[in-house]
DNA sequence: TAAGATTGTGGGTAGTTGTGGGTAACTTCC
DNA sequence: GGAAGTTACCCACAACTACCCACAATCTTA
């Protein structure tokens, strides 16, 4: 059941076959409004991580970029460093997604992988890349969060 | 699969043959809107390296540099260089796109070449020369970001 | 509990894409 | 006006990718 279009949540556990495709969790699929036109756009995370973006939720991205000068030379190298790793994927009669030989290197990704609800994006990652980042995780300064008390009642 | 008509993104690794063409990346072309007339416009980055812009793109930058008068000195320079470079090239049945030494020489380009997308523009790089751009990157003031922060919810 | 539907995984095939080279048309210079 | 050099167009082939079909495992429903 869907709770909020283009809205993930949750966690899978896949399998990478040896054409480097994985299986988008049929609730994430369900959870795309038409208008995706079933693509996603996958690029590099900030962590040892694969972003999985709906269509549409990219391609704000897009228009905020467009809106950057590339004579600024800061403007210039994010526009490069954010565009060139992403690429569309539309998913096959399956539900697969097929990842780039590079961004399987990136990420560090072997057969099997865990593809994480991010709420407007979903992660696919290492299962033990993931528990390392997990244990790091833990040495945050507990206040660290105390910042986002305003921004978010849980 | 085509996202955003002229919108690029992506990086890819193509050669350059014996006769200074390149492949513009097949996404690319599809991405192209119709009034572009299957034409670019070649000039040089502002990196080291080739920026390739759809004939659509250039024309409002051209647009944009008739703006500027040539009473002040910076403007006449932008404008002199930003126009002495330019020159339109169709691409072939193939779907390549002929470079000129001049620019050749430039870019630094050799045999293998990487074309990053751009979202408005793409990229052609010597790969060596892109990596040494790349190492820089990393030096930037990790803070150098935070500006960009409000307007781009990535 | 059994039948049907859905979901995850593997592999085959036809169409597309990238790259090399050949030939004709055009330009330039003597 | 003719020769040499340059440019643009065309064909061919190898590699790759996207699409399709098949099947097993799981979940749903009556």
């Amino acid at each position: 059941m869907t709770l909020t279009n283009n809205t993930f949540i949750g966690e899978y556990a896949y399998a990478l076959d040896q054409k480097g495709r994985v299986n988008i969790p049929a609730k994430f699929r369900q959870a795309l409004s038409k208008d995706n036109r079933n693509t996603f756009v996958i690029t590099r995370g900030m962590d040892s991580c694969v972003w999985v973006y709906p269509l549409t939720q990219w391609q704000i991205i897009e228009a905020d970029l467009r809106n950057l000068s590339s004579l600024s030379n800061i403007h210039r190298t994010f526009v490069r460093n954010t565009a060139r790793y992403a690429s569309p994927s539309t998913y096959d009669k399956q539900g697969r997604i097929t990842l780039s030989p590079s961004l399987i290197a990136y990420a560090g990704l072997e057969k099997d992988v865990q593809i994480i609800g991010m709420i407007n994006k979903m992660e696919i990652w290492n299962p033990s890349e993931l528990k390392r980042t997990d244990k790091q995780t833990i040495k945050i300064d507990p206040t660290a969060y105390d910042d986002l008390a305003d921004k978010i009642n849980i």
